[in-house]
RNA sequence: GCUUCGAUAGCUCAGCCUGGUAGAGCGUUACCUUGGUAAGGUAAAGGUCGCGGGUUCAAUUCCCGCUCGAAGCUCCA
């Protein structure tokens, strides 16, 4: 809505015609005023009700300023493009005139066309422009705005399965621990360093912000959808292994679909909007209710359970807060693997519950993290621990060192069991990996049902696993151990099986390229990543080119190799200069990458012939 | 989202305090060099100093707003 306002000596109007159809009747006698504020009102899309009472707010609030008592509300297209249609437009402002009680209101006739003299006063404040627009509904679910009043008891609970007080925890042997549980959290850290795997995922060539998106969307080059395929890969064999059965689940989802709304309302996520075709449509911050209602159509018998459905959400969105977003560490949009496990019983849970849970682990340690760079969290109600006191203890002893725990008095959100693999990067900040949750509620909320023994329909309790956590998080994770390995004075480097080069073949000479083709097409045919600088530059210069993307096996071929036929291998992990028979080479790198997904170079082989991404 | 800080060439940064429209290194391009395990040489191109407004004769420089980013708070996959 736009309005001028202006404070006026006198006004008059007389209606001459009636410019559209639909134009309120009335008498064509001139009417005039003294002492009064005109305000020129000019209703836009989209303007309702509460456009209504802002603008009559406002209007009081400037009219008490200049002491006048008399209003008119005068409709005036001309101040906007983009009008409401005329109907909304005459009810918003039969909104206005019966919201401005205590005044003395007279509004203009709506639709027709006017003559008008006016005498504006000279004051400052007599003449005034307002744009009043909805303001944003606040669309916090429930549970986000819940979360702050949620209480919880904090425990450390040790290997032997002894719970200790987390005021009394001597962390001095735990520092992640400590990081993760916040307790006394070093608070003087040096300030002036931003997240180190920032600055690798660009100088890698990984990803970047893409300022054009909302934040917390990143953009991921070449190298960057590389990694992801591969991991991503690697997931979904491991859950497949374990029995998941993939699905794809739409991105959005109607709000108001009955399913939804409370649904929205227990999960604790900020989410991303679009409105379209008067639809309130919504993007999922997982795939949990794509599986759900998927769920909900199947018809399932105890025999069948527990059913496992499995999708690499790409994406799921979540609309953090914009201060928490950082590189790949915390995103707006990210890929999740989600793994729904449907059990008829709570003894089925739990004995699923343990499979899960050894999954996690085998996912995190197969994608190169160390057992040492993550701490346990794991938190559930009273109830729950009083029932289940083994399951827990029996989960942080294969743990095998202190995990931080929550007790909550009560239920709080759909779920009675979580926990969370965190690893803790080199600013100390801890970012949930893994994790799987027992959900007794969503069973019936999303009506799934199997029919039990006695022929009697049951909601099954439903597990939440994501063995890996978020892609893009694996990835932080790797590039902040890699940064913690330049800090150490360490090489870094990725695990060579996500290299997005494994080997580089660098010719001493041009005469040499033909010859280089031919071997990087045989290494190429073993499931290797390969590719050649053939640039003119010095071969110190390339070597060392090499070694700044962390390429761990450098090729130099000349004319001592075409005519040994041996390979000289430059090792970057060990640093040595090699000769290897070619089936011996292969052999190696094979060993290295054995059991793990491969995927071909996502570049131009020729180095002189790719665009530069990154320095 | 809030508080504090920042944005200058493709990248990393200097200049700004004390206003007079810019510099380096790397990278890119061209030429020379035909190389043996972490930087061969010469030259050139490349900037509406994040965007919008204000102050001023004059703004990259001072002030305000916005966008994007960083740290902290809070939170999570």
């Amino acid at each position: 809505m736009r309005i001028l306002q202006l404070h006026c000596d006198k006004i008059e109007y007389t209606p001459t015609e009636k410019e559209i159809k639909s134009a309120e009747e009335t008498d064509l006698a001139t009417k005039k005023f003294d002492e009064i504020v005109v305000a020129f009102v000019a209703v836009e899309e989209g303007d309702d009700s509460s456009v209504a009472k802002k603008a009559i707010q406002e209007i009081l609030e400037s009219m008490n300023k200049v002491g006048c008592k008399k209003l008119l509300l005068y409709p005036y297209a001309h101040l906007s493009s983009k009008l409401a249609s005329p109907n909304s437009a005459l009810n918003v402002l039969k909104e206005m005139q019966s919201l401005a009680q205590g005044l003395d209101v007279s509004r203009a006739p709506f639709g027709w066309t006017k003559s008008f003299m006016i005498q504006v006063k000279g004051h400052p404040l007599a003449e005034t422009s307002k744009i009043i627009t909805a303001k944003d509904e606040d669309e916090t679910s429930e549970a986000v705005k819940a979360e702050s009043k949620i209480k919880s008891f904090w425990h450390i609970m040790t290997p032997d399965g002894i719970m200790h007080d987390f005021k009394d925890f001597d962390f001095s042997k735990h520092k992640q621990l400590e990081a993760l549980s916040k307790y006394e959290s070093d608070k003087k850290r040096s300030v002036d360093e931003s997240s180190p795997h920032v600055k690798l995922m660009k100088k890698m060539a990984i990803a970047d912000y893409e300022p054009a998106s909302d934040s917390g969307n990143l953009r991921f080059y070449p190298n960057g959808r590389l990694i992801k395929s591969l991991i991503e890969n690697y997931v979904s064999e491991k859950i497949r292994e374990y029995g998941g059965i993939e699905v794809e689940t739409p991105i959005m989802y109607d709000s108001h679909h009955p399913s939804m709304e409370s649904y929205f309302n227990r999960f604790p996520a900020r989410h991303y909007s679009i409105n379209a075709e008067g639809k309130h449509l919504f993007l999922r911050f997982s795939a949990c209710f794509g599986q759900f209602l998927m769920a909900n159509d199947f018809q399932m018998s105890y025999r069948n359970m527990p059913v496992r459905l499995y999708e690499i959400t790409r994406y799921s969105f979540r609309r953090e807060q914009s201060g928490e977003l950082v590189g790949l560490r915390r995103l707006r949009a990210f890929t999740m693997p989600d793994c729904h496990a449907f059990c008829k019983d709570m003894d089925q849970a739990i004995e699923e519950f343990r499979k899960r849970f050894e999954l996690s682990r085998q996912v995190i340690l197969g994608l190169g993290l160390e057992e040492s760079d993550v701490e346990m969290a794991i938190r559930f109600t009273e109830d729950f621990y009083k029932q289940n006191k083994s399951l827990i203890q029996e989960l942080v002893k294969k743990i095998g060192k202190p995990v931080l725990v929550e007790m909550w008095k009560e239920k709080f959100f759909y779920f009675i069991l979580k926990w969370e693999f965190n690893f803790i990067d080199n600013l100390g900040k801890a970012s949930a990996l893994s994790t799987d949750q027992i959900d007794v509620e969503n069973g019936k909320r999303y009506n799934i049902e199997y029919t039990d023994e006695n022929n009697i329909p049951q909601n099954p309790i439903i597990l939440h696993n994501s063995p890996s956590g978020a892609v893009e998080r694996i990835i932080y994770a790797l590039l902040e151990k890699a940064a913690a390995d330049i800090k150490k004075g360490k090489k870094p480097e990725f695990p060579l099986w996500l290299a997005p080069t494994q080997v580089r073949i660098i010719s001493v000479k041009p005469e040499f390229f033909n010859y280089c083709e031919g071997l990087a097409d045989k290494i190429s045919s073993s499931d290797i990543r390969v590719d050649i600088d053939e640039r003119n530059e010095s071969v110190a210069k390339r070597i060392r080119d090499s070694e700044i993307e962390w390429i761990r096996y450098t090729l130099v071929v000349g004319e001592k190799e075409i005519n040994s036929e041996k390979l000289n291998v430059r090792d970057r992990k060990t640093g040595e200069v090699r000769e290897h028979v070619f089936d011996e080479f292969i052999g190696e790198v094979k060993n290295e990458t054995k059991n793990k997904p491969f995927l071909p170079l996502n570049m131009t082989r020729r180095l002189s012939l790719r665009p530069q991404i990154m320095v």
